[in-house]
DNA sequence: TGTACATCAGTGAACGCGCGTTCACTGATGTAC
DNA sequence: TGTACATCAGTGAACGCGCGTTCACTGATGTAC
């Protein structure tokens, strides 16, 4: 009981296995998330993990399905902000929303957002994507919340059906796009200017989406 | 003289290495280009690559150099394919076709692509993003082919100068994460309807740059 | 044209390392009686 | 309230593996004379 060794039993060992692959996986990227890594970095035996996961997939497969989820959690908490008298203002500021939302997530969570990305969770989100949710929790899936911002702005009329097409690809592109530059040749970057950038960008589509063809 | 045994001398191993390693990264990502199994490929014991590379790291960046030349070339000669009278026209077009040989790209040697956006060729690309080329030879420079296209549209008054700021970062980002999109988790995309999407995405950049804030 | 020799491009064995995973184990916790 | 015991969460040693890299070497090529 002097309190400074640390106790035998860590209490959440689970968790902190997740955030620390996380932290492994912004610094080195996905294929540099190792286990012995993992448990050094959490500060117990290298093999503690096989408690908690059956292997380091199921790890890599926590931390994707992690990151998913606080993505989407964060898309919505920001879709959900906006409100306002006219439903076309509301409609086209809940679009950025969504996007500035992905994109700060990405900046402030590249771990998750990396291994959501790659490998191990890419059948999982295609599998999701091919059948779009049906009935259940859409608002669980990124990619959910994109579609329904853009199909309210057709239901406002602020966008025409033909231009509706593939608008999500578009969208989502972006976005994706705008974090992965920024996560990398575009490290550099300043807050401010990337601010700047991100704002540009999420008029630039809303201005093509919203207006007739040019 | 049989003509069946592989002759002692590859004559062509440093490019054949290149290739490989490229190969290597489009199936198991940067991270799994390992000299063992490129040298194996290649059909080559595993230690003759360090007669062409100083070790792994110099193939890689070689891999990450040839990849930004060859995406620099494909885009180059895009752009050199459009012309006619109407020189707004020619400039909207030049800047799609940048935007479409990007993704082409990306999708035809995903391996080139990746390690070229991945860890190696960062700081050089931030660099040359820095200062922008100083009169030497900017074609080579996908970031400056970019920009070109951009600059060209003000020059026809097809985009203010205020809708110019932020254009390359919108429009890279935008085709950028449209080719990462198609390779992760949007891969089982037919091409027909990735085709059509692309389309859409430039349509809508193009009508968001050219028109006034809607 | 022929030959000695330097140089270049490849080979095979060996090194040390960190990895994922398994094993038998120990310390801590919770629960039945 | 006390105690035996099952269960859970961690440990440390060991395994086999593939890796990057180095070493001393050999086969092929080109060039000076």
């Amino acid at each position: 009981m002097t309190g400074v060794t640390r106790p035998y039993h860590h209490g959440n060992l689970r968790e902190a296995l997740v955030r620390a692959a996380a932290d492994l996986a912004r610094e080195q990227g996905p294929g540099g998330v190792v286990l012995r890594e993992v448990a050094r970095r959490t500060g117990v035996s290298h093999n503690a993990a096989y408690r908690h996961f059956a292997d380091r997939d199921a790890l890599l497969a926590q931390v994707a399905l992690d990151g998913m989820a606080r993505l989407a959690d964060h898309m919505r908490a920001a879709v959900d902000q906006v409100d306002g008298p006219d439903p076309v203002v509301v409609a086209r500021r809940r679009l950025s929303a969504t996007g500035r939302a992905y994109v700060e997530f990405a900046l402030t969570e590249p771990g998750f957002f990396a291994v959501a990305f790659a490998d191990v969770a890419q059948e999982l989100m295609s599998a999701t994507i091919a059948s779009p949710a049906p009935g259940d929790r859409a608002d669980a899936d990124p990619y959910a919340l994109l579609n329904l911002a853009l199909d309210d702005l057709v239901a406002v009329g602020a966008v025409t059906p033909a231009r509706r097409e593939g608008a999500e690809v578009a969208c989502w592109a972006a976005v994706h796009g705008f974090a992965q530059l920024h996560l990398g040749p575009l490290k550099g970057v300043s807050a401010r200017e990337r601010a700047t950038h991100l704002e540009a960008m999420l008029e630039v589509i809303e201005s093509g989406l919203v207006q007739a063809p040019g």
